[in-house]
RNA sequence: GGUCCGUUGGUCAAGGGGUUAAGACACCGCCCUUUCACGGCGGUAACGCGGGUUCGAAUCCCGCACGGAUCACCA
C-alpha cells in the first residue's frame, strides 16, 4: 500500500519551525517509502486569516525542497485541497453517524452547559456533557429539527471499556471510554469542528499515517472512535515530541522565538535549517549529523524519532551554518555574500572576491559580513591596548619599531601581491631578529583596528592596497608615538 | 484537579540486563613557531529519587518527585 501523509497547516502568516518539522517528518515518511507527501491548508479560522499567508506555505515548501505531490496550487485526485472549499461535505457524514447511532442532535443551549460545568462535582475544569439530548424522544427531536431549533451533533462515546490505539512513537496508548466527552462534531453554524473535519478528510485524502504534535495523543483515542463508528480502517498514527524554547515552553512566536522566514533573514541557510530540524527529535542509525534532504529521505527511519521533547538550541544551527557555508562552492558563496559586501563596502575599490576568500572559510551566518568587514572601508577608531599580545611577545614599544621598520620596505615593493608582501615582510623579520608575530601581529593590527579580523596581515595589506596600507601604519606609528 | 506522556552531561543524543555510558554543539587547554580564522589533538561534564526483580539494572517492574500535554460550538 501507498503510504500518503499530510502537511495540514493553518495559514498563520509564518512559518513556525515546529510546523516545520512536522511538515519535514511527513515528508520524509512518505518519501523514505516511496510515499505521497499532501497539502491541505486548513483555513476555517477566519479570525486568524491573514493576507499573504498561504503563499508563505507554499513558499517554504518549496524553498526547503518539501515538494507536494498533492495541493491547492499543485492539484490532486482527491480535493479541494483547501479546507475552506470543504464545508459543504460534512453534514452528510455527521448525520450519517446519527443514523447510525454514534452520533445524536444536541439543542443545549450555551447557558445550560456553563452551568453543567459550574455544577459539576469534583470542581475541577472538567465536566463531560450530561446526554440531556441523548435521551430526547425521536418524535421530540424530530419536532425541534422542524422548527429550525439550532442544534449541534455530539459524538456518542462509549460509556464503558476501554479504547486503545497504537502510536509508532509512543506505542500503545489506552484511555477508559468514560474519560471520554461527547464532543461536538458540527457546531450549530453548521459547520464542522476541527476534530471531525480532519478525520472526514484524513479519510477521504487516503491518508495513511497521520503525523502531528503529542498535543493531540490525547485526542487521538476520539479520533479512533470516529473511524470506527463509521467502519473506516484508522490511519498509522506517528506523534512528535514538541520542539522547545527552554526546559518549560514550547518554541512561539508570540515570545520571539525566530521564525523559519526570522532565521533565513538572520542569514541561516535554508539546507542548514532543514537539517538541524532533523536532528530535534531523530536521530540516524549512524552517527552522521550533515546531510541533504535527498540523504535524509535514505536514512530516515520511524524508529529513529524520540519520545521527549527537544531544546532548540540556535548555537548549534549556527555551528551547522557555518559549515555549509565551507562546503558550499565558491561561485554560490560568492552569490550570497556579494549583497552583503555591496551593503557594507559600497563605493569602495575593493576585490570582493579575494575578500570573500577569506570570509568564507570563517563566517557562521551571512548576517556577520557587514561587521566583520567594516573595517576594509573605514579605519575604525581603536586604542594602543590593542598592539600589546602576550602570547605575540608584542608591547607599544615593540610595536611602533616593527611598524616603523615595514613602512619603507614596503613602500619600495614595486609588486604588489600576497606573494611580494609575505616575502617582504619575513625578510624584515629576519634583519631584525625578532618573532614572527612581533611584526605580523602590530601590521595586522594597525591594518585593521579590531582584535579579530578575517584574515591576517599579508592578506589584509594585499586587498587594501599599497597606498592604504602605508597610510594605516602610519596611522599606527602616530597613535603609538604619542 | 482527572487523564495521558516524558525524564542519559548546559544542549542535541546513542545505548533497551554485563560498555572505561558513544558521538555532536557549547566551554576550556594544547598544536598549527603567519598574525585573524579554519583545522588537528585533548579535557571538564550525564543515567531524577526510592524500592524491588536479578549473580549483575541507565536498561525490566512498582512507587514518588519533577516537567509537559490535554480536558471549547478554536484550529
Amino acid at each position: 500500500m501507498e503510504i500518503r501523509t499530510r502537511f495540514a497547516p493553518s495559514p498563520t502568516g509564518y512559518m513556525h519551525i515546529g510546523n516545520l518539522r512536522t511538515a519535514l517528518y511527513e515528508y520524509l515518511i512518505a518519501k523514505s517509502q516511496g510515499g505521497k507527501f499532501i497539502l491541505r491548508i486548513e483555513d476555517t479560522d477566519q479570525e486568524r486569516y491573514v493576507e499573504g499567508a498561504t503563499d508563505i506555505i507554499y513558499n517554504t515548501l518549496k524553498m526547503t525542497g518539501l515538494h507536494h505531490d498533492e495541493g491547492p496550487d499543485v492539484g490532486g485526485d482527491y480535493g479541494p485541497y483547501v479546507q475552506s472549499e470543504r464545508m459543504g461535505m460534512y453534514m452528510d457524514f455527521a448525520k450519517e453517524l446519527v443514523e447510525k447511532g454514534q452520533a445524536y442532535y444536541c439543542f443545549c443551549t450555551k447557558e445550560r452547559l456553563e452551568s453543567l460545568k459550574e455544577n459539576n462535582a469534583e470542581g475541577s475544569a472538567f465536566a463531560k456533557y450530561d446526554r440531556h439530548c441523548y435521551n430526547l424522544p425521536k418524535e421530540e427531536v424530530q419536532a425541534k429539527l422542524d422548527a429550525g431549533e439550532p442544534f449541534v451533533i455530539r459524538q456518542k462515546m462509549p460509556e464503558e471499556g476501554t479504547t486503545a490505539f497504537q502510536d509508532m512513537v509512543y506505542g500503545e496508548i489506552t484511555v477508559e471510554n468514560k474519560e471520554l466527552d461527547d464532543q461536538i462534531l458540527m457546531k450549530a453554524d453548521g459547520f464542522p469542528t476541527y476534530n471531525f473535519a480532519n478525520v472526514v478528510d484524513d479519510h477521504l485524502m487516503k491518508i495513511t499515517h497521520v503525523v502531528r504534535g503529542s498535543e493531540y495523543l490525547s485526542s487521538t483515542p476520539k479520533y479512533n472512535l470516529l473511524y470506527q463508528a463509521f467502519g473506516w480502517d484508522a490511519p498509522v498514527y506517528v506523534h512528535l515530541p514538541a520542539v522547545m524554547r527552554d526546559a518549560h515552553h514550547k518554541l512561539s512566536k508570540r515570545h520571539g522565538d525566530k521564525s523559519f522566514e526570522d532565521l533565513i533573514r538572520a542569514g541561516y541557510l535554508v539546507e542548514a535549517i532543514v537539517n538541524y530540524i532533523a536532528l530535534l527529535g531523530w536521530s540516524p542509525s549512524d552517527n552522521t549529523e550533515i546531510f541533504t534532504l535527498k540523504e535524509l529521505e535514505e536514512k530516515f527511519h520511524i524508529e529513529g524519532l524520540s519520545k521527549s521533547p527537544a531544546i532548540f538550541d540556535i548555537k548549534k544551527l549556527t555551528w551547522m551554518n557555518g559549515e555549509y557555508m565551507k562546503a558550499m562552492d565558491f561561485e554560490k558563496f560568492f552569490a550570497l555574500a556579494e549583497p552583503k559586501l555591496n551593503e557594507a563596502l559600497a563605493g569602495t575599490q575593493l576585490d570582493f572576491r579575494k575578500i570573500a576568500v577569506l570570509l568564507q572559510k570563517r563566517l557562521e551566518t551571512l548576517n556577520d559580513i557587514p561587521h566583520l568587514v567594516a573595517f576594509f572601508k573605514e579605519l575604525p577608531v581603536y586604542g594602543t591596548e590593542l598592539y600589546t599580545h602576550k602570547k605575540m611577545k608584542t608591547n607599544d614599544d615593540i610595536a611602533l619599531a616593527s611598524l616603523q621598520a615595514a613602512i619603507p620596505v614596503l613602500e619600495g615593493l614595486e609588486e604588489w601581491n600576497e606573494t611580494a608582501i609575505h616575502d617582504c615582510l619575513m625578510a624584515l623579520v629576519g634583519e631584525l631578529g625578532i618573532k614572527n608575530g612581533q611584526l605580523l601581529w602590530p601590521v595586522r593590527t594597525a591594518l585593521s583596528g579590531e582584535p579579530t579580523s578575517p584574515g591576517g596581515a599579508i592578506e589584509l595589506a594585499d586587498i587594501l592596497g599599497k597606498a592604504e596600507t602605508i597610510r594605516r601604519l602610519q596611522n599606527g606609528v602616530s597613535l603609538l608615538s604619542k
